[in-house]
DNA sequence: ATAGTAACTATGATAAACATAGTAACAAGC
DNA sequence: GCTTGTTACTATGTTTATCATAGTTACTAT
């Protein structure tokens, strides 16, 4: 689609994180690299992106200094895809993805959905966060790195169908 | 963009969310409506967005059940578009944002930004609660209905140029 | 009868997305 | 030393969304 109108010079706070977070592709991405994906072909299977926007928005994030590309090998050269800091700090944006979502966006009796698509767990006192951002047992500020994301078995196999085909 | 793949039946959270807010049109509704914007012709003003995604974009929120259409007058019939609870609950997602670009997406020295560009207080307290999402003052847990925004000067000044262009 | 207001719809050009195929640079097996 | 495999992409062409601009509907006010 034709972008003609670039947002990355408003004042609005809004508009500047839209310019990179309001794209699907770039979320795929951003999900698929808080679960711990580094390589271009598992980013391909996991989302269902083609080569090319792949690519393209790998390129575009490193360009907004979120990711690092960083060799793991050398002949040949083979790169993976780090989060820096400035892209780990976007954890928050979707984690309240998450949580909106698994609070809104399925249907009551849902097939296979008990209790949350993915689990949260405090990693320092071992509490089930549910959809909190502060920790229901110790009272503890939840953000990146305090959090270990489990996914539920449904999920688990839908991601592994799409990876074998 | 031929947008094949639906993303609504994953069982991915982040993949739902982002079948709404992974575009930057919804993105900029959004934020509209939570400064109380409510009518066409404003957002079109305040998005910049052409009529035709706008009213889009409208019916697509309308459908998910995040906006509701309601006439505030007859003869001619005019509508406004208020966020529904769902909608409301989206709150997070986009102060998440806000707060990412504060801390991330301005240039040090960059003019007119001097603090931040969108000023939230805690209403029940008054405190200026920063980037946090508990008051730093009461710690009083913080969402949509508890904080109040204000736009800085060079934002308001952005906006109004844009609106009388 | 003309001008104004608010919320759209219609049209055509442009640009992005998708599917599919192909390339580069090697390692390993036969 | 030739084929097969692996990983990370690039190239090509069709499909589809977006943008800019203009026009429509249904009224009110002067």
């Amino acid at each position: 689609m034709p972008r003609r109108t670039d947002l990355s010079d408003t004042y609005c706070p809004v508009g500047r994180s839209a310019e990179l977070v309001g794209d699907r592709a770039v979320l795929l991405i951003l999900r698929d690299l808080f679960f711990g994906v580094r390589r271009f072909e598992a980013f391909q299977a996991n989302t269902g992106l083609g080569p090319q926007i792949l690519a393209d928005r790998l390129k575009r994030m490193e360009r907004e200094g979120v990711v690092e590309r960083k060799a793991y090998q050398q002949r040949p050269v083979r790169h993976e895809y780090w989060l820096t800091d400035k892209g780990k700090a976007l954890f928050d944006i979707l984690y309240a993805m998450r949580n909106w979502a698994e609070r809104w966006a399925y249907s009551p009796g849902e097939t296979g959905y008990d209790g949350h698509a993915v689990r949260y767990t405090h990693r320092k006192c071992g509490a089930d966060v549910g959809l909190a951002t502060v920790c229901p047992e110790c009272g503890d500020i939840l953000g990146y790195g305090d959090l270990k994301g489990e996914m539920s078995p449904v999920l688990i196999a839908e991601r592994e169908a799409r990876a074998s085909a």
